[in-house]
DNA sequence: CCCTCCCTTATTGCATGCAATCAATCTAAA
DNA sequence: TTTAGATTGATTGCATGCAATAAGGGAGGG
């Protein structure tokens, strides 16, 4: 659990203002997390962090306690936080959970999106049409989850935006999986254009089982690469 | 904004153990304000919730930054902690939410229940009838949200409990209007046994479409009530 | 060789102190 | 009278110190 990963963010958060601190930290850390930076079962060690950060140990301790509360760490009296393991069992979870909100989601966004909205997600498909065809894949993958974030804000309900965000955040390092595979990269991007085909179009119901199918497909590939059980560290 | 709402609470939480205390002081918090003890948009005074509960004010930030997280108070800096004020939008928008999450359980439940859930539900439910007949609106209630929560647990989707619980947590207070009319609550009370039977019968689609229409009903009721806008205070 | 107990050290949980910020009140000039 | 500015008190954000606990390691007995 080398000290040295924690060598890089120096002098990078001097002078974080008063008042957001915690915020930041955690905005921080969870990209690490669902990164995969910090592996999962990893102990977060207070001391090194706040270290390394400039930063005293409440408002990391605050952090990790919003984490917690995202599913992202786990808290142990006296033992601190480490990284939650997540079982291909605990991914698949929560990805049934995202699909019924997408399904949600998909219906009231074809009904409520605006014209602008729809525009916004368009670009953003186009974007990531570039990014497929140059092969970055990270690019990609960024674009990617905004689409489906953007189409579930076009929902135009703000506790299915937010409940969405954090469970997507929890997963995210397993769906990155679900790229890796070529074949099925070049199908996602192919379904992405149907989906935004049906949202223009309003098609309430088939966008819902595009988002459906589009998912599972992709687990199904992602499943494969986790097979391949995780280090028990 | 009366310091006397604290005054009940003087001595009762003395001596929480070491490394539950936020824990603790989350749990103490939530209550007070999905019971409406605290009202909407009211701040929270650090000081004053430290005397009355006999803990430094580490461990009560801590649970703002937790409930800010579920949803419950909002935090500003420099301005401390508020209950939020949900308008009815955003109470049907995390209904709609339940509804769907519930729609997801109901099938899972039914797959999946094992008859000792089946049996502990059944259970509830006689429980909350004999609440019905004492007229005792508040245990009725208490079991009326367990009976939810339990068959959303009997799905075995540990992600769709952990939100299910977060989200039904911010809109109870809400959903308790919902019984205030006696009819329907009689209503309620007579689908909760078309629901117990369809779990029953593992009648997925059917239980789905009952636990639909019971929390639109349920909804209907209570939203009359908050018709009425809450004070702006 | 292994197991148990004790001791040391690292780390956590929480209380507290200090500085920054906000809010309310007062003063003075227009 | 009104309003801009200054001032003081209350409250928050964060750093830090101390006590409690856990983790690790060695001594001693089996």
């Amino acid at each position: 659990m080398g000290e040295d990963r924690w060598q890089a963010l120096s002098e990078e958060v001097a002078g974080w203002p008063r008042g957001q601190r915690s915020t930041f930290v955690t905005n921080f850390l969870r990209d690490l997390i669902v990164s995969g930076e910090i592996p999962p079962g990893e102990r977060i060690n207070e001391r090194i962090l706040t270290e390394r950060l400039g930063i005293s140990r409440t408002p990391l301790r605050e952090a990790f306690k919003i984490l917690e509360g995202e599913g992202l760490v786990s808290i142990r009296p006296n033992a601190g936080a480490t990284v939650v393991r997540l079982s291909p069992e605990d991914v698949e979870d929560s990805l049934e959970i995202l699909i019924g909100l997408e399904s949600i989601g998909a219906e009231r966004a074809a009904e409520r999106a605006t014209p602008e909205m729809i525009e916004e997600i368009a670009e953003l498909d186009t974007r990531m049409v570039e990014a497929f065809e140059r092969r970055e894949l990270m690019d990609y993958f960024h674009i990617n989850q905004d689409i489906h974030q953007k189409i579930i804000d076009a929902a135009q309900n703000e506790a299915l935006s937010r409940v969405y965000s954090s469970e997507s955040a929890r997963i995210r390092r397993f769906r990155f999986a679900g790229n890796r595979d070529h074949a099925r990269w070049a199908q996602a991007v192919a379904e992405h254009a149907q989906i935004l085909e049906a949202l223009r179009r309003r098609q309430g119901p088939l966008l819902r089982e595009l988002l459906r199918a589009h998912h599972r497909a992709g687990w199904k590939i992602a499943r494969k690469a986790l097979e391949t059980p995780e280090p028990t560290d």
